[in-house]
DNA sequence: GCAAGTTATGAAGCGTGGTTCACTTCTTAA
DNA sequence: TTAAGAAGTGAACCACGCTTCATAACTTGC
């Protein structure tokens, strides 16, 4: 039984000015990564961007590692609900794939930066098994609207896990093939993505870009 | 005018015995790449499963990022100029077209541990520059593919370049998705590709029609 | 065998970047 | 104001892996 007459007890007010750090921290690191991927993230880097001592990013983070990996996690799971949520939406499942896709396709071509950091940039430990994860994600995703459109009869029959994993690289892929900076059309790459699905593109079609494309078809 | 009397130039035996080095060295880094991914082909680990010195790689290569960008080279160019040929050979379009996924993926899927390093392994430096460009370079194929088979009729128009980029990327992700342990039907992923690229994939499957009639101006 | 030239060696050097820690600064309660 | 506790600091530490270099071992022509 012990009265401690505590010299220091944590207020409200510092609990805030903590959590902000925090947040602080993982926002520099976010647009460190955005910037110039996850190697220019440093912990000095984040730390100066932040506007603190590198020791300080250890009082809010175990390692580097587990940082980087709050921050994937923070991004990715924004961007998996928009995709889950249209998924899970009404509609026949062939149009719901079609929305998926586009949302995906749509998304990554607005904000291509951020899309090459989450999908294609290269990283390894514990940040690769949580892309990776992160793809899973989006594989399942589109592997189940696939099931579901063949069962309702609105595509052929089909391996959907594969399929799904086909399309969960060749949007990464059509995006970051030729650099950041020339992004591609996003109504050709959606359209090659309901191909692959089955589906024809040429059906009702909503205009999801303007044309910043070099359509070159020979 | 000097009359040198050397008293050691180089023969025969010991240039034949340089260049059998030289191979050790590339092998060695291959088989180290090919089973642990290019972290794994550190100069240390290179010289052991070569069985010489650390320091005598950089008598064969003026750096680890040399020695890398060789093998790479030399594996990958073996990969695509089989590609190429088959994509410059006889038939329609669209059936070359197929022959070249199905060659694609058959060879990914045979040794799926080496096109994993080839196609998805994290690297960087020069390496990563040149990966992109043996990517570029399958998307160019089947880019001209799809171009021509446009052309001939035997599929619809599309972006060609966005679709080729694509395909690129698919493959890789249907294959590498799930582990190299579990590495998927490549019957359906050519599937896939085949509807991405807009033909049918349970048309005919082997009608080798030596049509020569048709010309490609591309 | 000897001298000249070449190749092999592997331990030490070095740069990079994550991590630690003794110390300072700040916050709170009495 | 003071003392206890917590947060912040940044220079030093350390691990890792590429690279160098003084030395040894080897090959060749005489």
């Amino acid at each position: 039984m012990e009265f401690h007459t505590l010299a220091y007890r944590k207020t409200g007010k510092v609990v805030a000015q903590l959590e902000a750090n925090r947040a602080r921290i993982m926002d520099a690191a976010r647009e460190l990564i955005v910037e110039g991927g996850f190697a220019a993230a440093s912990v000095a880097a984040v730390a100066r961007k932040a506007g603190i001592a590198t020791g300080t990013i250890y009082r809010y983070f175990p390692s580097r590692e587990a940082l980087l990996l709050e921050v994937f996690r923070a991004v990715s799971d924004r961007e998996m609900s928009r995709l889950e949520e249209i998924a899970a939406g009404p509609g026949r499942p062939g149009e719901r794939l079609r929305k998926v896709a586009e949302a995906f396709v749509g998304r990554a071509v607005r904000s291509a930066r951020q899309a090459h950091a989450l999908l294609a940039e290269p990283l390894d430990g514990t940040v690769a098994a949580e892309r990776l994860a992160f793809r899973r994600r989006h594989a399942a995703i589109f592997e189940r609207l696939i099931r579901e459109a063949v069962a309702a009869g609105d595509i052929p029959s089909m391996n959907a896990r594969v399929t799904a994993s086909a399309i969960t690289g060749a949007i990464p892929s059509a995006l970051t093939l030729y650099g950041p900076d020339d992004v591609p059309s996003a109504d050709a790459l959606v359209d090659a993505v309901l191909r692959m699905a089955g589906l024809d593109p040429d059906a009702d079609k909503t205009p999801l870009t303007e044309d910043l494309s070099h359509d070159q078809s020979a």
